[in-house]
RNA sequence: GGUGAGGUGGGUGAGUGGCUGAAACCAAUAGUUUGCUAAACUGUCGUACGGGUUAAACUGUACCGGGGGUUCGAAUCCCCCCCUCACCGCCA
């Protein structure tokens, strides 16, 4: 959500920052203006009249200690008579507000200025790329048949369990997942952020704290029985861990393996095949929040952080700034980290590296005191390190060989094998 | 699921209708002092939204789990909901 303050101060950036993000109704803006000053003037009044009456109900209970009950009667009735009026008030102030935070709502993040404009994914600059491309010859199975092959993962045993989207991991399969959630963890701890192992349900203000409410209500599997909603990545648990909280210091750094959930609803097709897309899968995921003047910095960290990681699996991949019309909702900046899919020749999405800034966490109320002792909202930023299909698909196919797949030096001591045959 | 107790500021915890935005203690923080890896003393110390100011000072309103009600006036009384704890039941 952005802060009321910059529509009173920044008209103009507001104006161009939503352009860029594609964002229509711009109208919503001069509605929040007007909306924002009328609350203030009914505000006003109604504090005042508020006032008048607290004076007058102190006397009451003044007078009728002296015992003059003549004059405290006088009272009681100047007391009754705003009433009304100051009932009138507190609804008027309350449609308001009400009518004010669902426009503020509907506004996403302003992106960075280093956001490049445009509408499609062909817009996103390609900010680095790996050189080396695999070299596969003689064979170059997609990883679906390499699953198969070596009885890794049963996508049709998960159909009958549960339904599509739903695979289920055997054997060498069940092990090279957890080698590497294992791996990531321990890689995640190393550069110093600390683990949680968070609830995988949640209840309906943390969903919407994150932003997953009420926008994207569709996309959560939801125990109505409860009201507790399986969560799509541990961000959701993990972010709110620090709502309604004043942090005492920063940045706040944090990791959490997690299974997320997600129904994705409407997506069918070859993209969908294998791997691609499921609807639970296993990610290990980063948080941080920092402060203010310091989040692009945390930002960047992250970037060079999961880029390192991907060279230790020896994968290629490239990394984007997504342009305006790209990104979420909820992003002032954002990097995708794509892996190269030999065998399905293309390039899929394994980590996505965003700074919300203020927008997360001015929903959440997640704020720092500044060196003025002043209480400033903190900037909220996360990425996957990493997504676990999209990495796996990738190392069967582009690590495979006659003899079976060769997994990257890194993974032996988790896996504690070196082929998976 | 049943029964009982309870939800107050960073923490413990007092407060059962006006003098309470809230005692006391602890923590935190600033300072004073003592020549020692600490103690003593003093001050400050909730949040949000307004007004005000260059910025402060200052000032108004709201908030004692959430919502509603009674009353001139509610942390305090009434109703509904949520949550926590204890015991019982069931159980990985």
């Amino acid at each position: 959500m952005l802060s009321i303050q910059l529509f009173r101060t920044d008209k103009e950036l507001l104006l161009e920052g939503l352009k860029k993000k594609n964002f229509k109704d711009l109208h919503l803006v001069d509605e929040i203006i007007a909306l924002d000053e009328e609350r203030r003037k009914v505000q006003a009044e109604s504090d005042t009249l508020a006032a008048t009456i607290n004076v007058a109900s102190k006397q009451v209970g003044m007078l009728m200690a002296q015992g003059k009950k003549e004059e405290a009667d006088l009272q009681k009735a100047t007391v009754a008579a705003s009433k009304d009026a100051a009932k009138n008030f507190i609804q008027q102030l309350a449609t308001i507000e009400t009518d004010l935070q669902e426009k503020l709502l509907k506004l996403p993040n302003l992106p960075h200025s280093s956001v490049p404009a445009g509408k499609t994914p062909e817009d996103n600059e390609v900010v680095r790329q790996s050189k080396d491309t695999p070299n596969l010859t003689a064979q170059k199975l997609p990883h679906w048949e390499l699953a198969a092959k070596y009885e890794l993962i049963d996508f049709e045993l998960g159909n009958k369990i549960t339904g599509s989207g739903f695979p289920v991991y055997i054997g060498q399969g069940a092990r090279l997942q957890r080698a590497l959630i294992s791996y990531f963890l321990d890689y995640n701890i190393a550069a110093g952020y600390k683990e949680y192992y968070p609830p995988y349900m949640v209840n309906e203000a943390s969903a919407y704290g994150t932003g997953q409410l009420p926008d994207k209500e569709g996309q959560m599997y939801h125990a109505t029985e409860d009201n507790f909603y399986l969560i799509p990545t541990a961000e959701v648990p993990v972010t709110n861990i620090y709502r309604d909280e004043i942090i005492k210091e920063l940045p706040v750094m944090m990791t959490a393996y997690s299974p997320c959930f997600r129904r994705e609803a409407g997506s069918y097709g070859k993209d969908v095949r294998g791997l691609n897309r499921v609807h639970q899968f296993d990610k290990v995921e980063i948080v941080q929040f920092s402060h203010p003047g310091k989040s692009y910095e945390a930002l960047e960290q992250m970037v060079f952080h999961i880029e390192k990681l991907l060279q230790s699996l020896q994968l290629q991949y490239r990394i984007l700034r997504l342009c305006g019309g790209d990104m979420s909702f909820t992003s002032a900046l954002t990097y995708d980290f794509e892996v190269y899919s030999a065998a399905q020749e293309r390039w899929l999405e394994v980590s996505s590296v965003s700074n919300f800034e203020s927008f997360q966490t001015n929903r959440m109320k997640i704020r720092f005191k500044d060196e003025n002792g002043k209480t400033q909202l903190v900037h909220s930023l996360n990425g996957s390190s990493l997504a676990l299909p999209r990495i796996v698909a990738c190392i069967l196919e582009n690590h495979q060989t006659p003899e079976g797949v060769k997994l990257p030096e890194v993974l032996i001591p988790y896996y504690r094998d070196s082929f998976i045959k």
